[in-house]
DNA sequence: AAACACGCCAACCGCCACTAG
DNA sequence: ACTAGTGGCGGTTGGCGTGTT
């Protein structure tokens, strides 16, 4: 037996809200608040949604200050750095840019900024098709959807970069598959996570707890409800704005003062791990099926050519947090500020 | 002008975590 | 400890507008 729906599926209505709805919802809401209770407030109301409706209805449109578009370039590094750092947690990612949805970050990404970055890709396929390295075009295969897209989007997103900063890494930095020159975000990134590798802490960004800053921003590691610190809202764009502008900046010099500096805690492990998992477990099935696996395809992914290198390049990003935790005592989560917390989902 | 392809985005769906009883 | 109800989240879909052929 399935559980029960929400609502009355036959009996709401669906599809785009109309302006009286939409009044009658935020008449109730600025004067009643939701009462803590969406499921009962469209009886409230008067109108015959469904309760997640109406909440989705007023987070995502109805609710004050709310921004839709016309995405800056601050908020285009943020949302692209954080996306490597974390994957598509979209309401994490949210929680730094104000007046921002999570369903509006979803589809900005989705829709413009991946393929802005990772556009790429096709290029250098559409590149090796002209070298005649393909041979065939790709079909559906089983393979690659081992790896989850965002997995996917994020490794070839940090190789990308990786390997443009760091050259020696040579198994992992096959150059003749970043053919062009980056463009104005992707150069940012790269020199974004420049500043962040210089804190020795890969991805992810140093942590500072402020005193007394008159706006705050949360910022969470990649656990998914962990709040990590509490940044002044300038000081991410401050990393970013620093490093764009080539200046050489240790983030606790050149950053406000702080009174702790801490680590990511170790769900950031689990995390590595998980995402290593799913890298092994992908060249696992790739090996046992590897005729199975469309030549195509795995050519249309030309920056998994060398897997192995993906694989190395997980140890070391594993490596280098294990590296971090040996050295420090704060990697686990006392500095956490406590949150609700929920398993992690990969 | 019509047909088709594509991009965008609001809204839906299903799953999971939390909580009160 | 268990269960049902609810909130919250991320993935996906479908409709509409715009561009291209």
């Amino acid at each position: 037996m399935g559980r029960a729906p929400c609502c009355d599926k036959a009996n709401v209505k669906k599809g785009p809200w109309s302006p009286e709805e939409d009044a009658k919802l935020k008449d109730y809401i600025e004067k009643h608040g939701t009462g803590g209770n969406w499921i009962a407030l469209p009886q409230k109301i008067g109108i015959k949604r469904c309760g997640k409706s109406c909440r989705l209805r007023w987070l995502n449109y109805l609710r004050p200050n709310i921004k839709h578009g016309g995405f800056s370039e601050e908020e285009d590094n943020i949302i692209c750095s954080l996306y490597i750092s974390i994957g598509s947690r979209w309401s994490i990612i949210a929680a730094q840019l104000p007046g921002r949805t999570d369903n509006d970050i979803k589809n900005y990404w989705n829709t413009r900024l991946k393929k802005k970055l990772l556009g790429r890709r096709k290029q250098c396929h559409d590149a090796s098709r002209i070298t005649g390295s393909t041979t065939q075009d790709a079909k559906n295969g089983s393979g690659l959807e081992t790896l989850s897209n965002s997995a996917i989007e994020r490794l070839q997103l940090h190789m990308q970069l990786q390997s443009l900063e760091n050259p020696n890494m040579s198994h992992h930095s096959n150059m003749s598959l970043w053919p062009c020159k980056l463009n104005p975000i992707q150069e940012k990134m790269m020199q974004s996570l420049q500043l962040l590798n210089q804190s020795s802490n890969p991805l992810m960004m140093q942590h500072h707890v402020f005193n007394d800053s008159p706006q705050k921003v949360q910022l969470y590691g990649p656990s998914n409800n962990h709040l990590h610190q509490v940044y002044p809202s300038n000081v991410l764009v401050n990393q970013i704005d620093h490093s764009i502008n080539g200046v050489q900046v240790g983030s606790s010099t050149h950053l406000p003062e702080t009174n702790s500096i801490k680590q990511p805690s170790m769900d950031f492990q689990q995390y590595c791990l998980a995402f290593q998992a799913e890298i092994d477990q992908f060249l696992s099935n790739k090996g046992a099926n590897s005729e199975s696996i469309d030549q195509a395809q795995a050519n249309e992914f030309d920056l998994f050519k060398d897997m192995d290198g993906a694989k190395d390049m997980m140890s070391w990003w594993s490596n280098e947090f294990d590296a971090n935790s040996a050295s420090s005592n704060s990697w686990d989560s006392n500095g956490v500020l406590d949150q609700p917390q929920r398993e992690m989902k990969y």
